[in-house]
DNA sequence: TTATCTGCAAACGTTTTGCAATCTT
DNA sequence: AAGATTGCAAAACGTTTGCAGATAA
């Protein structure tokens, strides 16, 4: 019988190999990461990698989100003042509920805006490529 | 007949000691500044005092923008990787279109997400104080 | 006059870089 | 073996801070 964790491993080392990159411990663990999570920052990154003894230095992830980007695998993400938090691609459209309390990031799904962006091109002759909607606020445990 | 010019600068001083500030040189000139501006940065800031031979430190323009913050009197956008602009809140509720080869910013208004923010409160236990909503692309200019 | 505001210089946190050594393929 | 990737140390950036002197009210 198959055990799953390898299979999961696998999956994120040929995904690594389609893009060109090669499959390095790091890369495998990172991409492992971002499947279970949110956005991310270079920080969080460093110490789940640490508590899985995966021991690299802070300019090997920045070096990585920036190959990451490049390949189209994730995207940046301003949740947090004065820094960068990462995000996966594949996760679909979604928008964000950052709460400024404790910091809890949570998505939600969304249909309006691409319909928003449809009207954008016309009536501003601008072509959309992405966009970022985050919404700050209080999550319902801070909120009380 | 009143100058239209010192007129405007009265504003911006009253608006000042309305909210308990100095009417300093450099923050009646970035108020005005302000009023006809989407969102700069600090750099951005800096060189219009220069240019209009207003003599201020880095961190003189980084302590304006957090006191203005405190006071409500502006909101911070990030529009720019890696750096804070600021708006005058007084704009009322809009979105921004970042073109991202020339950098230049265009606003648009909006009904759809002061609508969003309602379900958003009820749907996900989330009470929602503020929103940003950018789209990135290419301007008409750059689309070429 | 007095509390606020400023310049200066130093510090901080995040991100980037050059280079030599080390890995993946 | 060859090229991609990494660690290390240093630098680059944006932003903040302490303090003593300057300024608005």
């Amino acid at each position: 019988m198959l055990n799953p964790f390898k299979k999961q491993e696998h999956r994120c080392e040929d995904e690594l190999k389609e893009f060109n990159l090669k499959a390095t411990p790091a890369r495998v663990e990172v991409l492992r990461f971002f499947e279970t999570q949110g956005p991310v920052d270079a920080g969080e990154i460093l110490d789940y990698l640490k508590n899985n003894n995966i021991r690299v230095d802070r300019a090997t992830v920045f070096r990585m989100m920036n190959d990451f980007l490049k390949k189209g695998i994730t995207h940046e993400v301003q949740v947090k003042k004065g820094k960068i938090s990462y995000e996966l691609n594949s996760k679909g459209d979604h928008h964000h509920l950052i709460c400024e309390n404790c910091g809890k990031v949570q998505t939600i799904s969304d249909t309006v805006i691409p319909q928003m962006e449809k009207e954008i091109e016309k009536a501003n002759k601008f072509f959309v490529k992405r966009h970022a909607l985050e919404f700050f606020g209080l999550c319902s445990a801070c909120k009380k």
